[in-house]
RNA sequence: GGCGCCAUGGUCUAGAGGCCUAGGACACCACCCUUUCAAGGUGGUAACACGGGUUCGAAUCCCGUUGGCGCUACCA
């Protein structure tokens, strides 16, 4: 037996809406490390933001993970030794860290009113002057802050920021990165409210889940020497860091819903299969040492290495994810193809709930006239259409192929099909063909009038399958109705 | 503006000084197959951002420029 992993990940997203394609590339990135490694991945919401954070979407989380089966090993639902995995029931933990630094003098009380700093703001813009908080409230007397208290003013708590010195740390993927402190002026650590602002809570829950590695966005960066000198303040070890690429939009501005779409749940309501959509996603920023381009979950566990991942953000190209998916469609068993579809045709109202096995049946030899030809589960109503339906409505463009020459080739087509012995695939073709050459035309000026009539479009699955999916009956109704 | 990160075809990337006449994939184009659309097959267009170094030799190392992105909030 190995001995369990040390290794410790965690993946923190804000429960203020739906979870963002960005939030799950680095949460699978983060789930790739510790399942290659062994180790343990960690689910916390980061829920200090109390205008914006709704419980509900704490559920919402929860269906998307386990629709992709990312899964994770602690968390706010399942608990684990290390929560509670809230920030929000975590706030004794943070006061108690603030204490710390206070008494300490790493940090202070401001009583400086958003007002007041907006105001500071202003001024140096007006200078020309690179704003920092002007650390009026760094050196406070006991006097001058029962002053204020008296005011009634509620102080939030900021960090001082030494001076002169160099924040360096070695990014896990980019390597030495520092900062001089002299760019980073002294920011708020709690609000006045008395909840903590994120690039605090963050270190002491790292810090008090014993969370070895950091894996997030390279948005974070720049947050990093702020957390570290948070560290170094509490005389903490920091987890080991390492900052992925961004996903960006066609635009290269970050995906967001005007550049492309970027919620996860919009994936799953489009029709992408989600073993799809995690293989593209993991495409994004790494690459397996043997270059294949198809994995399972498994496969990519087995080869993730967080050596192989590039610095560079990349776009995501949706034209390449509906190829992908069209590939995974196309290896799907007949049987599972037509378990995914379901929800989609039954929201098209195409199919009930309540099916008998002989519906099933259909379902799933229709499926095999659509499965090469779709990208994603939502083609498949628009597709299959016509052979739920009874009324036929035929697409105005189509119809222009019934021309009066079509039309009276159809009704001979149509009495030719009328007596064809077995209404399968080869005997209609054969009859069809039949007509064609013995009246010396061209099967496809024939052909593409027989499937207007019959699926109302141009385009439609392979035609002879189709009729006799449908049946005798139903199909020598369509040639009839266009007559 | 300051600080930081990044830079191979339209896109995802391989490449860790000579194996590169820069490879693969998506997309695109052409052809083949074909009753439509797909799928499949074959072929093709297309990139090391720029400028300096270092070196016998640079896509690969260093510096600068340019461009993109991020942070600079009592958001995360």
């Amino acid at each position: 037996m190995d001995m369990p992993s040390p290794v410790r990940v965690r993946l923190a997203p804000s429960p203020t809406g739906p979870i963002h394609a960005g939030t799950l590339h680095t949460g699978l990135f983060n789930w790739l490390y510790a399942r290659s490694l062994g180790g343990t991945f960690v689910l916390r919401l980061e829920d200090t933001d109390q205008e914006r954070s709704r419980p509900e979407w704490e559920e919402v989380i929860y269906q998307e993970m386990r629709w992709l089966g990312l899964d994770w090993d602690e968390g706010p639902d399942i608990g684990g030794n290390y929560g509670p995995y809230r920030q929000m029931e975590r706030l004794d933990t943070y006061r108690d860290s603030a204490r710390r630094l206070l008494e300490a003098g790493h940090a202070y009380y401001c009583y400086c009113t958003p007002e007041e700093l907006e105001a500071e703001r202003q001024e140096a813009q007006k200078k020309g002057v690179v704003y920092q908080y002007s650390r009026k409230c760094r050196n406070l007397t006991a006097e001058d802050r029962r002053r204020r208290e008296d005011e009634g003013r509620k102080p939030v708590i900021r960090f001082r920021v030494p001076d002169g010195e160099k924040v360096v740390f070695d990014d896990l993927i980019r390597g030495l990165i520092e900062t001089p402190t002299d760019s980073i002026g002294d920011f708020i650590i709690v609000r006045s409210n008395g909840i903590p602002i994120y690039n605090f809570a963050v270190v002491i829950d790292d810090v008090t889940m014993k969370i070895t590695h950091v894996i997030r966005g390279e948005g974070h960066i720049s947050n990093t020497p702020q957390q570290l000198l948070i560290y170094q303040a509490l005389g903490l070890e920091p987890p080991r860091l390492g900052h992925i690429g961004h996903i960006l939009g066609k635009d290269r501005a970050k995906l967001s819903k005007r550049n492309g779409d970027a919620y996860v749940g919009d994936y799953r309501e489009r029709g992408y299969l989600p073993e799809a959509l995690l293989n593209f996603m993991a495409l994004l920023g790494w690459t397996p040492e043997d270059g294949q381009e198809f994995l399972t979950k498994e496969e990519m566990i087995r080869q993730f290495k967080l050596d192989r991942v590039t610095r560079a953000p990349s776009v995501f190209d949706p034209d390449k994810l509906d190829w992908m998916n069209g590939n995974y469609i196309r290896n799907l068993s007949l049987d599972e193809l037509a378990r995914r579809s379901l929800p989609f045709l039954q929201k098209q109202g195409l199919m009930t709930d309540a099916l008998q096995p002989a519906d099933w049946d259909r379902m799933v030899k229709i499926m095999a006239t659509v499965q090469e030809r779709i990208r994603t589960l939502a083609e498949v109503p628009g597709m299959t259409e016509f052979f739920f339906r009874d009324e036929l409505t035929i697409d105005p463009d189509a119809a222009k192929l019934l021309t009066e020459q079509s039309r009276a080739w159809l009704g001979q087509v149509r009495d030719r099909l009328a007596v064809v012995e077995v209404f399968d695939a080869v005997q209609t073709e054969a009859a069809c063909r039949a007509f064609v050459e013995e009246n010396g035309l061209k099967a496809k000026a024939v052909f593409q009038p027989i499937r207007v009539a019959v699926t109302g479009r141009t385009v439609s699955p392979p035609l002879f399958e189709s009729m006799a999916l449908l049946g005798r009956e139903k199909t020598l109704r369509r040639l009839d109705s266009v007559r």
